[in-house]
DNA sequence: ATTAAAATTGAAAACGGTTTTCATTTTCAA
DNA sequence: TTGAAAATGAAAACCGTTTTCAATTTTAAT
């Protein structure tokens, strides 16, 4: 297991200058592509998945049929939270310490740690209520 | 448009009887088939769209890769929340009002909707956090 | 250095849930 | 009754992901 080679720094250093964002699998691995290197995206998920399963990295189902999105779980991670338009898709950061509050609430009553990095919550975005 | 057909009304009265459990595409297929109903997965499929559009039904996303699941949006739903386990995997049913709180201030502060059926909170419960 | 065992790679094929296609059947309206 | 519109479903396409497996690379022992 798990000396560390070119190609899964490769996908971490993707990530990483990413500053934030999510990714795709596919969206690393085009973005290694065009940096010219040598990748196969069966590595590409194989890595993702390692990744994830020890936590340097973070998974997001996206809900509707297109992929799952791919972060860094560094710092950055509990500094935000994702909101979700069952509508159009979109997946949005919102930079507030709302959720600490309902994270105290959890803990307090129900004895419940919640995982702000993991929690997405779902609903409209501005937009798609306009839109009706 | 739209007049109710033998196959919606089948779809849905599978939905009704499944008690609020949630069930895949597959399994309301396979239901319906067991029971001797003549229905093709393809239907299946199209009327859980329009219910889902037209807010009859709710669909929720599982995050692993297996098919979405579906739900009745009866007045049940918006009783109580979702939390899950990442550890065991577990559901559990929150009858609690804090949630408004977190909707009011996700209208007020970034204009988005919050569908608390939808939402599924992510951490750890009380036994696996004790269990390390 | 040499070499054999172990781990990694990636192209191609398989997989599984979902959507599309399209010819057929059913329903609706005149 | 009859023609247009809607619904149906089998089969094929689709697409993200996983598996297979032969080839390559790395590691460790000599």
């Amino acid at each position: 297991m798990g000396y560390n080679t070119k190609q899964q720094e490769a996908i971490l250093s993707a990530l990483k200058s990413s500053r934030g964002k999510h990714m795709t699998a596919d969206d690393i691995y085009l973005k290694l592509i065009r940096q010219g290197k040598s990748v196969g995206k069966t590595t590409v998920y194989r890595h993702l998945e390692k990744l994830t399963a020890d936590g340097t990295i973070r998974r997001y189902a996206t809900g509707d049929n297109s992929g799952a999105c791919y972060q860094l779980a560094d710092s950055h991670c509990n500094e935000h939270y994702h909101l979700k338009c069952s509508d159009c898709g979109k997946l949005i950061h919102v930079e507030c310490d709302f959720l600490d509050e309902l994270a105290k609430h959890l803990m307090d009553d129900h004895s419940f740690e919640l995982d702000k990095c993991k929690t997405v919550l779902y609903g409209r975005c501005q937009k798609c209520r306009e839109g009706k």
